[in-house]
RNA sequence: GGGCGAUUAGCUCAGCUGGUUAGAGUGCACGGUUCACAUCCGUGAGGUCACUGGUUCGAAUCCAGUAUCGCCCACCA
């Protein structure tokens, strides 16, 4: 398409045929990249993006960042800042391992079968195959990120500032590792954090269980039991006693006495323990230290046993005796069925319960007891606290701060370590003897720290680091840390950072976490959140529901721009967006508009463009006013990072300030003969700069379109893109000066134009016919105004003749319409008079300005400003009604 | 059980620190083959701003409460 001659432009703009080329010419130009050095006295500007999962597919999450990180870094680019955008993808040690457990088993081979060597071998050739995917699709999207900086949370730096990260945080003692009751995911043979743990609400069943009380010699007694509720009954081989409430009198007597364990026959002290709800169940719980955390918790302060009862895989071990091997809901039905059968089982009923589930399974969660490696959270997270309260870093929207603070303060100890094997190996050694020597070396320490055991006789830790560990490090570890680089010292801190509101946890929380511990600074001063993107009616977007709008489909059949410019408009920070295909097609209907206005000032030029000369008219000096305004309101809005209020303010003044009422004008006096060439000249100038400056400030949310036309300009004459070639590397406008009196005389004659059209269209005028017309200007000065205003009326409103009356109020039933410039009215007698509408709102507010007035409270207490501006309103009615109906207000 | 957010036109959303008779897009109705665009142009209908109180000369906007929806956090087996 750039190869066609300008005035055979195609009447649609066709944004899937044009833009990968363009994409390729930004490639190409090196735009993406910063400078070698830094441009003198810029600001910077630095993006921290959330890499995706390298396993994925582009969804709508990824195009919102993608979206709204694009426009940010291309407004700052334009605005000569030193930007630099770092993209990448992220391992997700669990989610992969998902992914390509599910391949292998296709391939009839397991985790198992190949052993942790070949798998991982394997991993890193489903790698090669998936890492380019998900860059790609981001391409497509338009992101102008620096490819040549890309990272990986698996490549060789990622794992050197993990290996430094660790053994700082080691030293300092914010790292340990000791055993503590932690989730397991039985499907995925791993701990998960909390996080991850996802909880549900299920209706489970609630089953009371006979433990039957010791007699003295230690054998149950037939008639006297304690009863207790339990939603889990596989889990009994590990109970290690019974609770009740203190102040229980059904149960105190019971206390000091000891229960009887159904099947193995364990004698269970019978404790008090505050933690006991007296009105839940039967008012005595079982208590299970080493499978439930509430009563890990009682077991601590009993002082009782811990007894595992699981594998890995979530069946029953040697504890559970006759039930060893069994699947934990395999031997459920049947340790009830058993209970039964032994009179045991004393009543069951349905039960709604929270249950968590494996956030990336699906399976029930098994609190397991086990060694484990934790980061102390507690100083890192009062420094995070603090840098958001004290407002070194900024959380939009705001409200965010409040629940990232709750989180803070009742964080836990962070479980980093992962039971899996792709992934970042802990950098601990193990000795003989029990001792842990942390390194960050690459080959591992040379010897024991604590008893110099030589190397030889050292095992690596196999636990692999939480996936989040290596990304809470992306900000600084892409730049470079932990060498003082020349990125990281020209890059670091970053500026903005943005994601959705779902991962402040999980990855926002970290990175300042770790940033401030490693670095010593607030990773990025600004935090930026977006909401969800939902289908229409507010419902998630499924496969299986069927409504799912797929990005790089909507990319293919309305362009990136359309889909840009949808995801942004009518958004807010935080909050979830509906989209939909009206939403999406209305944002590429405003791409073609644009292209379609490129083509007509691109058609418009004159031949030969003779040299501009003469003042600028009224519709010249008005459009400049508005572009100065848009240009403002543009500028403000990004620096404030409101890109819906931007988008949405662009699209009305390049479609209805610009295309309806400016083109439309200045399309009267090119095509006047009575133009000379010297005037004409000048005005398609103003309309060809107007049309370079919009693609300037527009070009941040629809690149590829403006950058199109850009090159039409650039084609049809350099000086109007200031012989830059490439939009993108354009700088940003600066605005000029608003006139308010111009704004004002134009708001004057569009009131009026609409006016008469809105007769014509009341009194049911054809569209095409010419009505005579009749204006009574409102004053001298409206007298003055008209004289330029009917140059535009008259074709605007398809009047003619218009006779100037001054002085005359619109005859009873003539149709008439009034504002600022007076009163006009159609030169016909309609037997219902087409001006009630207006006549009917003028009263209307007449009366309630009356009202208002007449109020004493209201002239005693409000500002006399605006009881001053109350009254001048009120003239103005006044003296519409009275030229609209000849006096008789 | 805590906390947060939302509730404005059929739909999707704006409405900043209270001040014209509450806006836009889309949808709807009507009218348009004028040489940029029918992915367009013009005109119009359509809202007790969830509800109840309060503060104020004045409330969609501030305060309190209620309702409904959504989300986050949380150890009732």
């Amino acid at each position: 398409m750039t190869t066609t001659t300008r005035r055979d432009l195609p009447t649609r703009y066709d944004a899937a045929a044009v833009e990968p080329g363009i994409y390729d010419r930004w490639l190409e130009s090196g735009a993406f990249s910063p400078a070698a050095e830094p441009p003198r006295g810029a600001e910077r500007f630095v993006i921290t993006m959330p890499p995706p999962n390298v396993t994925g597919a582009l969804h709508n999450g990824h195009a919102v960042f993608v979206t709204l990180e694009d426009l940010l870094i291309r407004y700052h680019r334009m605005r000569g800042d030193d930007t630099l955008w770092v993209p990448g993808v992220d391992h997700a040690s669990i989610a992969a391992q998902f992914v390509l457990d599910k391949i292998i088993g296709e391939e009839g081979e397991t985790r198992a079968s190949l052993g942790r060597e070949r798998y991982l071998e394997r991993m890193w050739q489903f790698m090669d195959e998936t890492r380019g995917v998900i860059g790609h699709q981001m391409r497509r999207l338009g992101a102008s990120a620096d490819w040549s900086r890309e990272r990986f949370t698996m490549d060789a730096g990622s794992a050197r500032a993990v290996r430094v990260a660790f053994k700082r945080l080691w030293d300092a003692d914010l790292a340990y590792r000791g055993e503590a009751l932690v989730n397991w995911c039985p499907r995925c043979r791993t701990t998960i954090s909390d996080l991850e743990n996802v909880k549900h609400e299920e209706t489970g069943t609630l089953w009371d269980i006979r433990y039957h009380l010791a007699l003295a010699d230690g054998t149950p007694d037939p008639d006297a039991w304690i009863t207790v509720a339990t939603t889990r009954p596989e889990t009994i081989f590990g109970d290690t006693a019974v609770a009740v409430h203190p102040d229980d009198d059904r149960c105190r007597a019971l206390v000091g006495r000891e229960a009887i364990l159904p099947f193995l026959g364990r004698r269970l002290p019978i404790i008090v323990d505050e933690h006991v709800e007296r009105e839940f169940g039967t008012g005595a719980v079982k208590i299970t230290p080493a499978h439930d955390f509430d009563d890990y918790e009682v077991g601590r302060r009993h002082d009782l046993p811990l007894i595992n009862v699981l594998d890995e895989d979530g069946r029953l071990n040697d504890e559970a005796g006759e039930f060893a091997g069994m699947d934990r809901f395999e031997a459920r039905p049947v340790i009830i069925e058993r209970l039964t059968s032994m009179g045991d089982l004393e009543g069951e009923q349905p039960h709604q319960m929270v249950i968590g589930r494996c956030d990336r399974c699906g399976t029930a969660v098994e609190p397991r007891l086990s060694i484990q490696w934790f980061v102390r959270t507690g100083p890192l997270a009062e420094r995070a606290l603090a840098s958001v309260r004290e407002g070194r870093t900024t959380i939009i929207p705001g409200h965010f701060e409040k629940v990232y603070a709750h989180w803070m303060e009742n964080i836990h100890d962070w479980a980093v370590g992962r039971q899996l094997w792709w992934g970042h190996r802990i950098p601990a050694w193990h000795c003989p003897d029990g001792h842990i020597t942390v390194s960050d070396a690459e080959d591992g320490p040379d010897a024991c720290a604590t008893c110099g055991r030589p190397a030889a006789e050292l095992t690596q830790e196999t636990d692999i680091f939480d996936t989040w560990f290596s990304s809470g490090l992306w900000p600084f570890s892409t730049l470079g840390w932990p060498d003082d680089t020349p990125d990281y010292r020209r890059f670091y801190p970053t500026s903005v950072m943005e994601t959705g509101y779902d991962i402040l946890f999980f990855w926002v929380a970290r990175m300042m976490m770790l940033g401030l511990f490693l670095t010593d600074a607030e990773p990025f001063h600004t935090v930026f959140l977006h909401g969800i993107v939902r289908a229409e009616g507010g419902v998630k977007m499924g496969k299986t529901k069927g409504n799912v709008v797929d990005p790089l489909e909507v990319v293919e059949e309305f362009g990136a721009d359309a889909m840009r410019f949808a995801l942004v408009v009518g958004t807010s920070p935080g909050s979830d967006q509906r989209l939909t295909g009206a939403k999406i097609q209305g944002a590429r209907n405003f791409t073609n508009k644009l292209w379609n206005a490129a083509r007509f000032v691109i058609g418009a030029r004159p031949d030969p463009l003779a040299e501009p000369d003469g003042e600028p008219g009224l519709a010249e000096r008005w459009i400049g006013s508005r572009l100065a305004d848009a240009t403002e309101r543009a500028t403000r809005q990004l620096d404030a990072l409101d890109a819906s209020t931007y988008a949405s303010g662009l699209y009305d003044f390049a479609w209805s300030d610009n295309c309806d009422w400016f083109l439309e004008m200045a399309k009267l006096d090119l095509r006047d003969e009575d133009t000379s060439d010297a005037e004409r000249s000048r005005i398609w100038w103003s309309a060809a700069r107007t049309l370079a400056a919009t693609l300037r400030l527009l070009h941040p949310i629809v690149p590829f379109v403006t950058e199109e036309i850009w090159s039409q300009l650039h084609a049809l004459d350099p000086t109007l893109t200031d012989g830059e070639p490439l939009l993108i590397s354009a700088r940003w406008p600066t605005a000029g000066q608003a006139d308010a009196t111009v704004d004002a005389q134009v708001a004057d004659l569009i009131e009026l134009v609409r006016g008469v059209r809105n007769l014509r269209s009341a009194a049911g005028v054809p569209a095409g016919e010419w009505i005579p017309l009749a204006v009574a200007p409102a004053d001298g000065s409206a007298e003055r105004g008209l004289d330029t205003a009917l140059r535009f009326l008259e074709p605007m409103a398809r009047a003619r003749p218009i006779q100037l009356r001054p002085g005359e109020t619109a005859p009873a039933g003539a149709p008439a319409t009034v504002g600022g410039l007076g009163v006009a009215w159609m030169e016909r007698s309609e037997p219902q008079a087409a001006s009630g509408g207006r006549e009917a709102y003028l009263r209307q507010g007449i009366e309630r300005l009356e009202g208002l007035l007449g109020d004493a409270r209201f002239v005693e207490r409000a500002p006399a400003a605006v009881v001053q501006r109350e009254r001048e309103r009120l003239e103005e009615l006044r003296t519409q009604l009275a030229g609209l109906t000849g006096g008789g207000a």
